[in-house]
DNA sequence: TTTAGCACTCACTGAGGGAGAGTGCTATTA
DNA sequence: TAATAGCACTCTCCCTCAGTGAGTGCTAAA
């Protein structure tokens, strides 16, 4: 792979990616001035496409990148494009607005990664960390309920109301409450389920508390909490790029968005360190082979969070984009970290 | 508009519901026989069409219904079509599945309604009324961190985790609780945000307490519940419907979906009692002037609650689709009643 | 009032042909 | 030996044109 050859991909990937029309040697010569003449260019062209880097949807065509042309030029010819100031300025202010609540902002942070970039946004926020239970406290809220909550020694808290089958006394439920306390003290959030209720209410029935029956109106997840989240934005955004006018395609594409779990498969295949370019079929869901992703981890206090990403056609505007979830990535990391909440 | 009117409009809107083609005198005719020649439906067709109930899209196609032809058919000519008891069976099992947690269970009836109706399935649920301020608790969990847990007379319960700027002594936070307890027992649950909590402060101050510093702390709306929710499933389904095959006047529809609120207003201006017809530009969305909306309201514990229903082409089968909506809404309302929490 | 007959309209389809873009090959040049 | 110019060839795209078929509206007859 000599310096010319470089040069002819580079240029074709470029023209390719800002027209979308496979690009002939005519093109290349003139636009790109290699010093060249077509006829070189189409003898370059020629060794390009038996490399497999690019490719011609019939003869008498141009040439327009394959999967494998589009990785090479990520991996080595591609510049990225920095931001303006302007546009650093816009996200920056942007996010600022929504800094209040983690949900929103980071609906927010999905948004503009969507309109900036005009293609789809991905955001991934993992299940958190919870840690081991500090502190149980039962509230009798009337006869009838009773509100558990249940704090970890990181400050997350949990609650759910349950109903009462009878009225307890104030002193029964501060009994259930110390002995619930000393039972579960310490023990992994996570595992905080029903079966160990059953444990503990079974060890407390050993000392005759007589609680048990309160079991009956818990469910099985009693304290678990949903935990993982999916958002994403700018879906509709695929409509505006010529490669997804076939209906059938569009409809591959967006049935992903149907369901969260798709959308959460999609970005944790995509992790790593860094931002991560997956191109085309790399992305393993045949669905998709259409579609390239820029995805970026970010950082919550400080520790791994979560993956932030875009999705839009191969042909996609690689060298703006990767700046922009780059730089949001960034923006939402330091933006969560020492804010508290 | 006599009975042979009435009965070829019918017809007419019947075939065109399920080939999507205009229809013409002799398909009429010999399809739904109406004992008359093709020559007398035309003249017929011809006095529909002058009457608005009918038009052609060019001279030499068949005849297709207006908005206003539908608008009658629903009203006058449509008898709905009973579902199966299998459907009753299929609908009805399968939301029990999710019977046990509010929001999966409207997800689920959203799904479900998308999934056999083959449109988009909407359902809005209102903010919950709450009711008044029944009990007022602040649990320490750390040196830096309270919980604050309101409870209301209806059994509604909201809590927020604060900061705290120093550390509190167990007597000094119970005064407090007990301060807020008396100034905001019975208070609409609707009206708890910083506001009153500065009033609240203020009025403790001028007994000397200085929590005031506490108020830093918490942003604007601080135990303002989220409250409306808006579910939708099926967005796609609309890819399947032909005309929507014009890449423009789906990108119309599905930005609808983009935002939460432009699906609450949607169904909040279709709102009303029992199962309702909207058709076309009935929607006052520009956007949606190519849709129909079958919708109707559901109640929570025997009371009004939100809205569900659907979404789709103007060309909808709406014999079996009212009665689909009708069904679910029903279902809903039942297994939404006496099941606490 | 209904029907049969008939001329007319219009969308749709497929064939045919020209234009344009681009290639590959070959012979020539530096 | 590498680069270039020339040229024939290929293939898509677009336009036109005629044929077909579905359906209508009108008129005259039953």
């Amino acid at each position: 792979m000599d310096e010319r050859k470089k040069s002819v991909l580079h240029a074709i990937i470029k023209d390719y990616i800002s027209t979308g029309e496979p690009v002939g040697s005519r093109v290349v010569a003139k636009k790109y001035d290699l010093g060249v003449s077509p006829a070189t260019i189409r003898n370059e062209m020629s060794d390009l496409e038996e490399l497999g880097y690019i490719e011609q949807p019939h003869t008498s065509a141009g040439r327009m990148p394959s999967e494998k042309g589009y990785r090479y030029y990520v991996d080595n010819l591609m510049e990225k494009e920095k931001l303006t100031s302007k546009e650093e300025e816009y996200i920056h202010y942007g996010l600022m607005e929504q800094i209040n609540e983690m949900d929103s902002f980071m609906r927010k942070c999905c948004q503009m990664l969507s309109k900036i970039t005009n293609y789809a946004a991905l955001v991934f926020i993992p299940r958190e960390e919870s840690g081991r239970l500090e502190k149980l406290q039962l509230i009798p809220v009337d006869n009838n309920q009773l509100l558990v909550v249940v704090i970890s020694h990181t400050g997350v808290l949990r609650h759910r109301l349950i109903r009462l089958p009878e009225r307890l006394s104030p002193t029964a439920i501060s009994r259930l409450e110390s002995m619930l306390q000393a039972r579960l003290k310490d023990i992994e959030m996570e595992k905080l389920d029903k079966n160990l209720l059953i444990e503990a209410f079974a060890a407390a029935n050993r000392r005759q508390e007589g609680f048990s029956h309160l079991l009956e109106f818990m469910d099985k997840n009693f304290l678990q909490q949903d935990g993982e989240k999916v958002f994403f934005s700018g879906a509709l955004n695929i409509l505006s790029h010529p490669e997804f006018k076939d209906p059938d395609k569009l409809r591959d594409v967006l049935s992903v968005f149907e369901e969260d779990f798709q959308v959460k498969n999609l970005l944790a295949a995509a992790e790593g360190k860094g931002v991560k370019i997956v191109i085309g079929s790399e992305i393993l869901k045949e669905e998709m082979k259409n579609c390239s992703m820029i995805v970026s981890p970010y950082e919550l206090e400080g520790e791994k969070g979560g993956t932030i990403g875009v999705l839009g056609p191969i042909r996609m505007s690689y060298p703006k984009t990767v700046s922009f979830v780059e730089y949001i990535a960034r923006e939402l990391s330091q933006l969560m970290t020492g804010r508290g909440s």
